[in-house]
DNA sequence: TATGAATGAGCTTTCATTCAT
DNA sequence: TATGAATGAAAGCTCATTCAT
């Protein structure tokens, strides 16, 4: 079942903020502000951080915090835009690429795996930014809309052509495609969530144990049995 | 796979605030407050409600709102106090005994999805706070604390309870059970959330639909194939 | 210079609230009331004090303390009612009838050293009514008033009969009597707030040792007799 | 009797707030808020004080006053400092050395008037300080704590010095220094308070007629010296 | 008469945002 | 450009007082 896998540890995945391009045309004062907001906002929360804090946490005044980023809001998003392109580009787009170049070899297995992983790893990478800025966002209109519209409709699109290339080569059961998806991505922010939120409740086993474990829940049952019963 | 099933609309299941025994010392005065809070929070968070508010919606002056509830937070907690004792208990234990006492006859599927559906429909009935104050909640460390000691555990321990006697009824493919209630809890609230956060994107299906897919796909992976490809 | 004199214990004195002639018209709840405001009062100044407080500590409802009395300061103006026609009436007018009775033997002395061990007595008794009461009571017009135009002359009045006694007998330097007045009370009030005040900068000699000393000194002088004159 | 002294008027001794050294430190925005403070908090008393009503007599925001001064006590507290170290410091250590070298010609009386005189002059010209501010503080336990245990004592081994010394030249009779003190002290206060407080009732002789008076008795008592002993 | 419940008015304090320098 | 200083607009909470029962 398990991978003896390459990556050692997930969490040293090279995932940091502001090192795409998306985020080219921030100045490093704007950079500068934006790790501090990070750093205050993750801790604190949206509405519980203050931008007097984030200011001193810059190393500057707020006017300057103010003339680089004229709401609050403003700053949140900022912050959410680099990361919302990083979730929904790299892996995600090249795993879709991998599976359909890779059509032999337990693929479909190994993709989803990899697919997790490198979901998982951005995830803990980000973890501040996924435990509080997210859920923050999700309250303001701007943001949900920012992402229902930008960030889901990929990620759906990724998983569903990896799901087509497996299925046309006849290692899927024959399933409605959508529903297939959520139901993979259900599990994974299903996990994410409960294992950020309360991680002693959850025990101490690694992420590649449990990937390993849904990965092989999920395949076993999508390929399979409902013939059998 | 099929349904066959009673329910027409989860929704319409009678889950309704206050109407429990936990909440029988509340006076009339103090479910209009909570019922109007429960509006204004639901819509715009704790930090985003005002006392002020949430008093006019119910037709009192903000002092009768804190003559009642001392504090903004004691206004969340009493909202969520019946919400979690609703959470864990009624079905999530009736669904046990009804597993021990159903030996025969699928009866995993139908424990899970009847777990499924009746959790389900807790939380489309709770839409509101679900959607907006449990997560408010989670920030707060009071609530978190509430949750993870008291919520959290039982929820396993029934769902694990039906899991061991499907596992003696040699139903289940051998794997840690930790792991596996987790994967299931997983799958609903990764289910719950997306449905409620982004419905347009998940299409229309019905929950019904989605909880015997899920279902499907969870069992015949629970359920086996480990040994097999 | 000491006088081998009667009182044991000065804060002995019978000097109650409420016992005299002018209160006669309380009803059993107002004392009661009136009581448990002086507690509280005391404790924590008339702003500091919560009507809600004083109300618990008389046992009634916040409704029936308003009721016996229309206001918050009604309450203070009730207490301090027969309290100043205590400070002003008994001894103050005794003591002058005393003084003009007596003209052999040292009366001016005996005198003085009665007035201050009496109005001593009384404010020792009512620690808690001059050490806060009174302090609050002066910043209220209505209130200052009444001292200003009921207290303040008639101990005037009364002390000026003693040294107009005095000095018909001769016992007296030449000297402006108001201006002798007002360093006697002056005297006294500055002991009084001195040692309530700052009890424990003030050493531990009792009031009487402390009465003869300013009686002495108001007599004869810092310079003066106590054994060179 | 009299004095044939120096000052006119003592109101018109150059004692002003905020002209030490000890609020060297405060910008002049704190200068004009404190001021303002002082007339509010004069006319008012503490509670009776509404930080609104302060900021507005100072022209700015309540926002502003809460910048510069982070509680409202602490305005109280910053108003008192100066005044405080004001009580205790010029005059009183000057007359210790002044008497303590000038050892001829009535250096006790001369002594004790100019003491005196100081002292009344600067509680006249503080009035506003005084007559209120000093009696709400005094309901402060920090602050109390802070007059008794830097304030008093100063002022009681300044006096003791004096008396020292003239004993030291057989000017004092025999007796309790403390207490002489003492009455030395309740002579002034009670004077002040008395005069502040009731100033009709005391008729209108000037401070030095009265400080005359009042070291003549304290030096030869009532009964004697003005034309008697 | 006594009260539980309600409240208007107000409090101190906070904070995102602006602007003169 | 950067900022110290200022602030309008609340926010959560309190309290003396009222009133229907």
């Amino acid at each position: 079942m398990s991978v003896g896998n390459s990556e050692k540890d997930l969490s040293e995945r090279p995932w940091r903020l502001f090192d795409d391009e998306s985020v080219k045309d921030l100045t490093p004062r704007q950079r500068d502000l934006l790790e501090a907001a990070l750093r205050v906002m993750s801790a604190k929360g949206f509405d519980g951080s203050r931008t007097r804090e984030i200011a001193k946490e810059a190393g500057v005044s707020e006017a300057t915090l103010f003339k680089n980023f004229p709401t609050k809001l403003e700053i949140l998003m900022a912050l959410l835009r680099p990361f919302l392109s990083t979730v929904i580009r790299p892996t995600m787009i090249a795993s879709v690429k991998q599976v359909i170049e890779a059509h032999k070899g337990a693929p479909l297995e190994e993709t989803l795996r990899e697919i997790m992983r490198d979901r998982i790893a951005l995830f803990r990478a980000r973890g501040p930014l996924i435990k509080t800025l997210l859920l923050e966002a999700i309250r303001h209109t701007e943001i949900r809309d920012m992402i229902q519209k930008q960030v889901v409709p990929e990620i759906f699109s990724a998983v569903e052509s990896v799901l087509d290339a497996a299925q046309a080569r006849g290692e899927l059961a024959q399933r409605d495609r959508r529903t297939t998806v959520r139901i993979f991505l259900s599990t994974v922010i299903g996990y994410l969530a409960l294992s950020e939120s309360f991680p002693e409740q959850l025990g101490a086993s690694s992420d590649e144990v449990e990937i390993d474990a849904m990965v092989g829940i999920l395949l076993h049952g999508i390929q399979g049995r409902s013939e059998k019963t």
